[in-house]
DNA sequence: CAGTGGTCTAGACCACTGT
DNA sequence: CAGTGGTCTAGACCACTGC
């Protein structure tokens, strides 16, 4: 046989995937049975048996035990985009990645006391870090901390380590809320990121919950041109 | 026996799993190999692999071939931020979703041409949108089509049905990748979503790929304070 | 009842890594 | 080289479904 063979499980996977790609099989469509895709490949039933059992977790296909495999019904239209760390972000393309701690200290500012949960008469900790991408400013980090959370936060190295890679070895996340917005940039982000005036940012921000209240508030800006956010699927 | 057996790799997930969340086993550490948790569950080698295979693809183990099985570094999760169709976000927060059909016909532009495949010679099919929620404007859809993969696009009814309903019923789609990004917007799309001028707009582009070419390329244009992309998990 | 998928076994061969 | 994971086989028993 001169055929390259990539292992039998992914060339039954890549016949199925065909099959509902090029519309030859309708979602809801019942599919040959194990039993048949054994004759027609000559392999063990645990390698279809893999094949569709992989295929079902990536929700391609439906089984129900003692009826039959069926299509997945089209996919609900909604969309994922990954948002990766910014270190993995930038080390992933190669690039060298660094940061620069611009503040670390306490905040009384009442939107970020809000959102914490915490009332007027107390405060927050705050961080403000730049992080570039082969010298580049790419990305500027404003992040808002519940102090009894974090008690050392400001302790912190911020150069050596990144504040989600602390938070995450620091307390487990319950719950995770983001919103991407456009924005002119502010006069210190215009600064900090090297940007011309009237360029836009995109602000990406992210509140973590743990419990009841809000542990983390943070506002990553971003230079509209600079850095693109990419998925893919 | 009184103990209730939840099938053997799911006791051996559940028992890595138990290693790993409860801090026995570090990111970074070798776990035991395939063999010996066959010796020590006394099951077959295809069970543990099952297990292990699975945990892998849940990010929770990284395998290397001929090293061994180590905890994965928890910091590399990523997060996924959702992008639901423009209907189903406004149809989500109760309001009323209409459009507006600016352009339909034929484009040469050089740019979406050479993203469809299509020499310089050929033409795509162009529609531009325009989105409203109860009456403001919120998106302005830029979408240029394989006219070859969509031969009746042209004869579609985009005031009923919106370009993403048409087109999930009409050629399945394999691959999309996305990104976003802040800019500027332009005279035309400043005028259509009724913008200031120099406020920013968030573009996310998206391209759906059917085999070998792109079959899709869209712009979507969001007023920056009018519409927030939002995630959650 | 026959047919389906869910799970498992006890071997096997291979590709790869470290020494 | 011995040890690892990647894949595969040719059976098996079971739970479930529809008739």
């Amino acid at each position: 046989m001169a055929r390259r063979t990539p292992s039998n499980y992914l060339e039954i996977k890549a016949y199925v995937r065909d099959k509902i790609e090029s519309g030859a099989w309708q979602a809801g469509d019942l599919i040959p049975s194990e039993h048949e895709l054994v004759r027609k490949f000559g392999v063990a039933r645990m390698t279809v048996n893999r094949a569709l059992r992989e295929l079902t977790g990536e929700q391609l296909l439906m089984r129900v035990q003692g009826t039959g495999t069926f299509v997945a019904d089209r996919r609900s239209q909604s969309t994922l985009i990954e948002i990766r760390s910014i270190h993995e972000e930038i080390a992933g393309r190669g690039h060298r990645h660094t940061s620069e701690v611009v503040l670390l200290g306490r905040s009384t500012d009442p939107q970020a006391l809000r959102v914490l949960g915490l009332d007027n008469d107390g405060f927050a900790f705050q961080s403000q870090i730049v992080h570039f991408e082969n010298d580049i400013p790419v990305q500027f980090e404003d992040r808002f901390v519940h102090p009894a959370l974090f008690p050392d936060y400001l302790q912190q190295d911020f150069n050596a380590t990144t504040p989600s890679d602390y938070m995450t070895r620091r307390a487990p996340i319950r719950r995770v809320q983001y919103s991407i917005t456009a924005r002119k940039a502010t006069a210190q982000v215009r600064k900090l990121l090297r940007m011309e005036a009237g360029e836009p940012c995109m602000v990406l921000h992210r509140c973590t919950w743990s419990g009841r209240h809000a542990a983390t508030s943070v506002f990553l800006w971003y230079a509209g041109g600079r850095l693109q956010l990419t998925g893919e699927f």
